[in-house]
DNA sequence: GAAGATACCGACCAAACGGTATATTGTCAA
DNA sequence: TTGACAATATACCGTTTGGTCGGTATCTTC
């Protein structure tokens, strides 16, 4: 046989590769319509490779999922919450953030966890799992910054950090969405900008 | 050939019986990887008689979102919003209803709008103008309310109708979607309480 | 430096897919 | 009654899919 291989062997970096093609695969396409050719010609890694990584296309979905697109929303949130020492206030910069990097790409394709979140969550087990442990990591984030903003006298005490986490990142999430169809960055802002009202209503 | 056809001609009911099945299978499965052989084994039409009725996969799915999907959302949110006078408390009993009405399979397949948003939005332009067009109904309907309760003196006037329409919208699908990844009608019902309180701290 | 393990290659495969072609039959107007 | 057309049936097609397999090149270890 012809063989042409990589001049020099490097397993990680093959490997990451196939996960970032993957994760902007899945991105545009969605997990099932994902095509592995297509991600093996956006990374010119063989298909032999591929299936040494991973043993299933499923398996390569799976590790996007724990391996890119949890550390995103991880690093994102956690360090920023960390931040302020005010849970109102840091809640409301990163809304505003948000806002304010608002462009045509997150409007296109959307958040990465809902997408595939709609599509797989009641399709998979172990997809729905893989996701579920994020989605929960991030309401807890959130929560347990409302909770010590309520120890501190700054989040009025009537309310319950964890309804008030989930409610905030569905609420994202519905924004994301809308923006998503309607194409239209200024329809994504403004609904932001109500959840940043909502947000401020939680102050003391 | 051999030709078993059925007994009697009924084209409307030919037509019905897809656009329903259709809607199923993909609620199911997606549009994308919604397969027509299941359509067809799950209404007992052959393929002939399909692509008599629909031109191709999208016409039928667009055939969906139009008339399975649009009208189904129509009635429950129009019809249900003019029965109240004043708009929160519309708004407020329809969350109600929601939460009420949360079972497992609201939990499990999610909303049939949101669902294809996520998936077919950046994919198909025709599927996410079709989208888009029911999506914008809906803000209407729920800003038109608003309004109305803006002028009778029952919803504050400082806020923006549209906007709190888009946002109220937009938390809706958001709770879906997250009820539908935890497996969860308690988060579900957590997390439309929580747009309740929301709802409320509209009135003046 | 030989051997064994790891990484990679590309041709091939069966299955499923959406879609087409052609044949047949029910319906209804003329 | 018949002729035309709408409605339905099924065999078939090309393409794409995820996945396999035998083989080769490189790296590590002793």
């Amino acid at each position: 046989m012809n063989m042409i291989q990589r001049k020099t062997r490097n397993p990680e970096q093959t490997r990451n590769d196939l996960l970032d093609a993957a994760y902007h695969e899945i991105l545009e396409s969605g997990f099932q319509a994902a095509s592995l050719e297509r991600i093996l010609a956006n990374t010119s890694v063989s298909k032999g490779a591929l299936y040494h990584h991973f043993g299933t296309k499923r398996d390569l979905g799976l590790a996007v999922i724990e391996e890119v697109i949890g550390p995103q929303l991880e690093e994102r949130w956690f360090t920023m919450l960390a931040q302020h020492d005010n849970p109102i206030n840091g809640l409301y910069n990163l809304i505003a953030e948000k806002i304010a990097q608002a462009d045509e790409s997150v409007i296109r394709y959307g958040c990465p966890l809902n997408n595939l979140i709609q599509e797989m969550s009641p399709l998979d087990e172990s997809f729905r799992q893989g996701l579920q442990k994020i989605l929960e990591r991030w309401v807890e984030v959130v929560a347990q910054a409302l909770k010590e903003g309520q120890s501190a006298g700054q989040v009025r005490p009537d309310a319950s950090p964890e309804d008030i986490a989930l409610y905030i990142v569905a609420s994202i999430e519905g924004c994301v969405g809308l923006g998503k169809n309607a194409q239209s960055v200024a329809a994504y802002q403004r609904c932001l900008r109500q959840l940043q009202v909502y947000i401020k209503s939680l102050a003391v």
